[in-house]
DNA sequence: GGTCGTTATTGACCCAGATCAAACGGCTTG
DNA sequence: CAAGCCGTTTGATCTGGGTCAATAACGACC
């Protein structure tokens, strides 16, 4: 893992492939976008940039100048207290928009951390307003991934509020398969970019509990795990733990 | 308690004093703006509406359509699982903006609960959304108001992940008196709106443990409480308690 | 291909907070 | 003013997940 107090290398990328030749349009900005407003888009994206693993997208307190949406590769999102404790607040893929934790304050208030080799399309956020100023389908859009980031996070409000360990693992992985799937790639096959701790760490939870939640799904015959890479054996079983456990 | 199936009493008063005339200009949406342009604002609100103790804003489910903002009084957010379990997302007050959890889907994905009477603003969405692309400051200011929102809920899961219980309720007592000294009320003494198993639910703790905290609170000197009334007498002790304790 | 640092698994023990239970205090209602 | 009902406090006990510790399995780098 290289130091993660590096300098960021930037690559700038020449833009001849914008959001119209994206194949993630339907899951990323554009999407809902006719033809001749994604071709707006396009003028829109300033630049891309490689993000190598271990390396920070953005730091707490940088200044806020632009949203990213990630063309490839995974990111986490954490934020570290004073006192050292810290918390992963998302974990995110393509197509997925990251940095809006800035708008409110001018700056980051988290950071942004690749968890595998990625590149991530720049979308500077006065020129955003100012399109989306212009064409109401894109404001439209973009107010309402603000809002379901916001539906999101009161998901793992809830998460963290009501479930037990194993429930809170076993919406993760469905919420991962899920997200995986919308992807095109496998609902029931697939790696973990992040490590147990992270698990743990966005699960509110040790990173012993989630390897012992792991081997105690394995032992049930829901999934199988070897390290990072997991398989779903029995989806609605998992489904199972998670609205009927415990309900008092 | 009345009932909160029963039907929503809505009152349409005159608009005499919409935001120009509001004494919470500066907490709410007009932030910023300039003299003229609040007086746009003042065609967007279309209507007032009095919430009664008990009585919903809106439920889960219900057809998204405008934002609300609150004039006075006190809410609850909170999110039903079918299991039973619910989560407390949220205790709005004066110049807070409700709704925007329904922007992203159309419907409203968690159900608003006024904690004494109340009474909000109407900000049909699509109208909002209308100015804001005639406005720039208004729109910039209302992706502000959004990002703060996601912010805050990182906030919140920081809180459910990493903290211990008297954290947990000392970072909550704190919040609620920087709120209320924002909007001209003492920094030491407050009547809590909510119950001890709504603020128990909002912190991932059992009624019990929220007791047992404030008890404690008291035995050590930071506060007294007597049912709903707090004063905090040591607001740097309870700060200690929040940076100091479990860092590992 | 061996070494070393990181990540994961597993076991033993412990504790913060949940659960169960009882009593009390303040409102509301008749 | 009495009766009831919540909401709150406090005590006793239990337990899920944290903590500490040892070992194992990778994977990156010489």
């Amino acid at each position: 893992m290289p130091s993660q107090n590096n300098v960021i290398p930037i690559t700038l990328t020449s833009l001849k492939a914008a959001c119209s030749q994206c194949n993630l349009r339907e899951l990323c900005l554009p999407y809902g976008l006719s033809e001749a407003e994604i071709a707006q888009l396009d003028h829109l994206v300033a630049g891309r940039r490689k993000v190598k693993r271990g390396h920070h997208l953005y730091r707490a307190g940088e200044a806020f100048e632009a949203i990213y949406a990630i063309k490839m590769g995974f990111f986490k999102t954490d934020i570290l207290l004073e006192d050292g404790r810290d918390q992963v607040t998302g974990f995110q893929m393509a197509g997925e928009i990251l940095g809006m934790d800035g708008i409110g304050t001018d700056f980051h208030t988290c950071n942004s951390i690749a968890l595998e080799d990625s590149e991530i399309c720049i979308i500077p956020f006065a020129q955003l307003e100012q399109l989306s100023r212009e064409v109401q389908t894109l404001q439209r859009h973009f107010h309402q991934v603000m809002s379901r980031e916001i539906v999101r996070d009161h998901g793992v409000m809830m998460l963290l509020g009501t479930m037990r360990a194993e429930e809170r693992l076993a919406a993760f992985l469905l919420n991962l398969s899920q997200r995986f799937t919308a992807r095109g790639y496998s609902p029931q096959e697939f790696h973990l970019r992040m490590t147990r701790e992270e698990i743990g760490s966005y699960l509110g939870l040790k990173l012993e509990t989630v390897s012992r939640a792991f081997s105690r799904f394995q032992e049930d015959g829901l999934i199988s795990v070897h390290q990072k890479h997991v398989r779903i054996l029995d989806g609605s079983g998992l489904k199972r733990l998670l609205n009927h456990q415990s309900a008092l």
